[in-house]
DNA sequence: CTGAAAGCGCTAACAG
DNA sequence: CTGTTAGCGCTTTCAG
């Protein structure tokens, strides 16, 4: 065996021409079901693997979808990319991911850095991007879907739900229960912005709902973990212990809270009610089961994945950006004194 | 604007050759500097993209690395990808990620699927798969690493460790702490064959204290949740009360059992003693917090990611398979009673 | 340091 | 249903 072998290689020792090998190795060309098992065997025999990146560049097609994401580690982007995956997966597309980090300059670069590989469509978390990135994306000329946000100025189709509103619910849903003094923790509001976004939604709400808003406990850099949540609950119960309610932006950084409370005798929800956001696993199954947001993250990649799909096989419409809603829900729980 | 710009439009607009802007893109291209600063200042203009397809196929290196997990959702996982990933990255590589979902068909499918890339290497998680899949691995002609295993009969490199000997430490940890009746919650060992290798070092660590190693509560297929390391301490408790301590598969199996412990008002760790696997952050913020197996993921992606470099680059021996072994470190904590 | 010619492995477009 | 011709956009190779 010398060096790997070619479709040239297939065709001569199966007695046809390069472009019936070809067509042998794609579902929807004409060709017989004889020649079509006959090539696949010799291919088989030789050790061919089909050349994908001679393929992309003939054909001008490259397969890829581009998608970013902030952290790979992370159950919401997870099932969401799952559910992508997916969807497009059965479009014949593959998943070109790279993670941002929560930071737009490592996202800039990273669309830069995939853009290169000519992905058919590209799928963005959030609607906040440089200046840069906006119009890296918008010169590509190919579908873009911004997730997980609504953006003010939408770069083309968007799948996803107002952060700022979900929390809206968060905090209804409290004072619904006569909370009142209710704080709100978060990370570095510099990097993260959805969940700087959560914030605004939450001290929104706050306002309209005649409360004082400004029981913030920002912590370092996204995600904010579960350690930080417990020591931002720490900190909350030195400096305001008179603290009814805390509202985390996401459910690892609630769980923490909740731990904290647990360590320090702090009945949940009797003494201090805790609510997060994510649905994730953790909370419904910690002690007591936490109040938090569903955002519905399989939805989202399923929606994603659909609308990319129907454009690139022709089948959308096409005009213009299509807006995807995806509601987000509360799920009440006894971490709240609910469920 | 109407077509995409290619090499020949920048070149015709800057006065240079194709030759020349395509040295203007690489580093070590020799190409005067001015030269260099007015072909990118033009390609700017022109909105110019380069084709990494293109460029692929002529110079047939693909910048890409495939790589397998199980899970994109899984902290260890994503660790060891995270690590990897910048290890790569500075190396000028891309990673091409692929998930098996446990499941040794799949990653024969999917490995079939990314060697088409003509990825310049491969790394995969664990060292059990299908006859085909070591075929066409071995066929690629490219280096493979196997990793988070120390499988029996390697492909190529190994970077990992034996999680039968992982399960030792734990097993060790409980016996010298006085525990005889220990149980293993674990997943369907059809599926998961990491999970397997710990069930069976389990048994064997047990039969060698010369303890009864009959205690197992098998759930479905991997991975095993949460809810479902609840539901089967619940079993545990109904079926064999006298149990004195469990070890579970993984961290968030012994999380979920640690939280039924606390429904049901089961003191942890004295009336029930729990290890899981996977030092998952969890592990070290539950109350109490869990004893656990540190694997070191950020570790093994590391040396992966290094070894991969050196190889492509020409610096690594390349004689023969190398061999790394992460070896995994006990985690004692106040969920066994130490810590 | 810069340029001209050739071709990577495959497929679009057409012809039969 | 199968074959022929040309060429995707870049880089290797060689020459200046």
């Amino acid at each position: 065996m010398n060096a790997k072998p070619t479709m040239k290689d297939v065709a001569r020792r199966a007695g046809v021409s390069v472009m019936t090998v070809s067509r042998a190795f794609r579902s929807d060309a004409s060709i017989s079901d004889a020649t079509r098992d006959h090539i696949r065997k010799v291919a088989d025999e030789l050790g061919y693997v089909f050349d994908a990146v001679a393929s992309n560049l003939r054909s001008q097609r490259s397969g890829f979808v581009a998608v970013t994401i902030p952290s790979i580690n992370n159950a919401n982007f997870a099932d969401t990319v799952a559910a992508l995956t997916g969807r497009l997966d059965a479009a014949g597309l593959q998943v070109l991911l790279g993670r941002t980090n929560y930071d737009m300059a490592e996202e800039e670069r990273l669309i830069g850095q995939l853009l290169r590989r000519q992905p058919e469509a590209l799928v963005v978390t959030g609607g906040h991007h440089t200046d840069r990135a906006r119009r890296m994306m918008q010169n590509a000329a190919i579908p873009v879907v911004e997730t997980w946000d609504l953006p003010c100025r939408p770069l083309g189709h968007v799948v996803g739900f107002s952060n700022a509103v979900a929390m809206r619910l968060l905090v209804a849903h409290l004072t619904r229960r006569g909370y009142r003094r209710i704080a709100f923790i978060g990370g570095d509001s510099a990097y993260d912005t959805r969940g700087a976004d959560r914030r605004r939604g939450f001290v929104a709400a706050m306002e309209e709902a005649g409360l004082d808003p400004s029981r913030l406990v920002m912590v370092g850099p996204p995600p904010v973990s579960m350690r930080e949540g417990a020591a931002a609950m720490a900190r909350l119960l030195d400096t305001l212990p008179d603290t009814e309610a805390v509202v985390a932006v996401a459910d690892p950084a609630a769980f923490g809270a909740l731990t904290e409370c647990a360590r320090r005798g702090v009945g949940v929800p009797d003494d201090m009610a805790i609510a997060g956001f994510g649905n994730f696993e953790i909370s419904g199954v910690s002690v007591p089961a936490l109040t938090t947001i569903d955002p519905f993250p399989t939805r989202i990649g399923d929606q994603a994945g659909g609308l990319i799909a129907d454009i690139l096989r022709g089948t959308a419409t096409e005009n213009g950006a299509t807006l995807i809603e995806v509601a987000p829900q509360l799920v009440a729980r006894a971490s709240t004194g609910a469920g």
